[in-house]
Parts: structure tokens; sequence; C-alpha cells
DNA sequence: AGCTGATGTATCGGCACGATATAGTCATCC
DNA sequence: GGATGACTATATCGTGCCGATACATCAGCT
């Protein structure tokens, strides 16, 4: 998913690990923290992998004897924008949990549009299944259960809810927009 | 935090690990997978450090030459009993975030009132950030921005300002039970 | 000149994950 | 009676992500 993430950013622009840091932070909320300790050496791979490049330090010829350690600045590969394509491409079961949803959604502008649909279908499977859980479980055992589990579950019930009619506007949107694309 | 759950659920009864991964999943719903890739170490682990035992196997003598590799039946030892009351006890910043909440608040009826005051307050100022962070990412670039990630967004915000919402009565409720218990 | 906070790279141990293997039990259906 | 499949149950492997921590650079302030 970091993969995904990282790959989507750098398809934007070029950048260093602090940068791509933050703009993970903003594209992902608090939903996920992403830090260092799994962003470095996921770059690590990236480079290794071939996707993703180290652009060349302008011209900057070793100003101390050790060297700055300074700014390590990354730009996708040819092989990198291929895999992007791929990820982009893909609807399957990882892309309904939260967090993959979530990445998947912020690169939704270039994602295909049929892809789109299928990943915002089956994200409201998953938020259904969910939401069925809690109607059932609270449902089940109605008065000996914990005053605090059962608010617990109200909250989450209700936020289930909400997201089904959420997912449910969107793809009417994208519906209306298949239809008629220029109307 | 899974060392907690286990803890948590094996004071209420003794159990095997299946049954109890069945009692994770309805107990934090969706939110966390709990697969047996992390039940089984955290168990051997917990058993090594003398925080649970396993019960006795009810006179079974060896059905087979190599045994029924028969369930495995978990209990608090008196040392677990103690770590669950020190852990209950705690209302650090791992219990504001999603997962630490859900837990603890899953055993709020054995924690003391001060601590889940404590714990409530915190997990409302991390709720308070996130929504708040939302909301001056919305107000920045009001209009240039990703269609889809202002989807993202919006919902995000109002899953805060309910869930604030939701802490607030719960605090108040919180308060007038310690104000006058019997009233 | 010295402090502070933001920028920046990097690693460590540990926890949790999904996938997978193995095996016993029980009901059902042909 | 024996095949099939669903459920119960234990266990491990590789991998990804985490928080904490360390260490540097640099701009602005005082």
């Amino acid at each position: 998913m970091l993969e995904f993430a990282i790959l989507g950013l750098l398809h934007e622009a070029s950048m260093h690990g602090y940068e791509l840091r933050k703009r993970l932070h903003d594209l992902l909320g608090t939903l996920r923290a992403y830090s260092y300790g799994s962003l470095y050496p996921t770059l690590r791979r990236l480079l290794r992998a071939g996707l993703i490049a180290e652009e060349a330090p302008e011209a900057e010829p070793a100003r101390s004897s050790w060297g700055r350690r300074g700014k390590r600045v990354y730009k996708l590969s040819a092989d990198g924008k291929e895999r992007f394509a791929e990820l982009l491409a893909d609807a399957g079961p990882q892309t309904w949990d939260d967090e993959g949803f979530n990445v998947h959604m912020a690169f939704f502008s270039r994602t295909p549009a049929e892809v789109r649909m299928r990943i915002l279908e089956g994200r409201r499977r998953r938020v259904e299944e969910r939401r069925e859980g809690l109607r059932s479980s609270m449902a089940r055992a109605g008065e000996q259960i914990d005053r605090y589990t059962r608010e617990l579950h109200r909250l989450g019930l209700e936020t289930s809810e909400r997201e089904v009619r959420w997912l449910n506007e969107l793809i009417a949107h994208e519906q209306r927009e298949q239809r008629g694309p220029t109307e």
C-alpha cells in the first residue's frame, strides 16, 4: 500500500523523503502513520526494484570531506510508471479495506472509470457487511450486554450507515457521468 | 494491545485460541484482524512471561500414539491478573488511537472511573485534532483540489464531528454518575 | 554567539498481517 | 458406508508497518 502511495505521489512530482512523508500525511490524514520506519525501507526497496531512481544532486561537488548526506530526491522510473498503472487498474480485495480504499480514492482522477466503479461497489459491500455484523450483534443479547460496548457498537453502526449512503451518492454520480459525460 | 485484549478476555473465562479469536472479532468488529498469525505468537509470549498458564487437559491419557494435539485451554495467572490491572489503569497516548481506544472501552466496566474519564478526554482531544486538520486542509485550496479527495475529507470531517459529539455525551454521562451515582 | 524549531536521512526491535499447512470432528447426502 | 464439505483447532512463515531514537543541517530569532 505504501508502495502504491509513494509511486502515486512521485508520479505528480519528484520529491525527497521528508516531503513525501508530509504529503502522505495530508493525503491519508491520521488514518495511517507512515512513519520513517516504513518510508525509508520502502524507498530502498523501490530503488532496488528499479521502480524509482535518485535524481542527480545538481552538480554540487562534495562540499565537505564526508559530504552533507544531503537531500536524496527520488523520481519515478519508466518501470515505476508501468507498475503504478497496474496498481491503478487493480480492484482486488485490498482496495475495499480502510487504508487501501483511502489511498486508491486519492488517485481516483487517474483511475479508469470502470475500475473506480468496481472499487466503490466493493467498498460498499465491505461496509454493508460491517453494518450487518453490528446490527445482528446489537440484536443478539439486547439487554445483558455491557453499556460501553453497546455505545461503541451504536457509533460504529451509525458510521457504517453514513458511509454506505455516502458511497451510494458517489456511485450514483459515477453512473450519471458514464451515461452522459458532457451533459 | 493484543496482549491487553487477551488478558481481558481470559479474565472473564478460560478459553482456547480459536474461541479467543472469535471473541476478539466481535469485540473489535472488523477494525482489527487479529489473525492466528498474531494470536498464537502472542499466546506463547504470554506463556513464557508467566502471565497465562495452560489448563490441565482433563485426564485424557494419550488417545492415539501421537495424541490429538488437543485443545490447549489457557487461563489467567496471578501475575496476569496483576498485569491486566496495570493496563486497565493506564491512560497513556496509545489509549486514544483507534484500536487502543476500542479495546480499552470494551473493558470500561472494569476500569476505574477517573481512568475512564482521562481516556475519554484524551480520545476527544485526538479526534478534535483530526477534525481540525481536515477543516484546515479543506479551507486551504478550496477549489483546485481533486473532487474525490474533497469527498474523502468531507466524510472524514463529518465522522470526526459525530465522534466528538458522541464523546461529549459519554463524558457528560460519566460526570453525572460521578456526582450522584445513586440518584 | 547560541538557542530553537523545522528540515532531513536512517535504523532498530517488535507487533500484526495475510497466506498457508495440518488435522480432528460432525452432519448430510447419495 | 463413504464421500463431501463445514467447522473447530493449532501453528508457522515472510513481509510490512510501527514508534522510538539518533544524528545532522539550516533558518530565524534574540
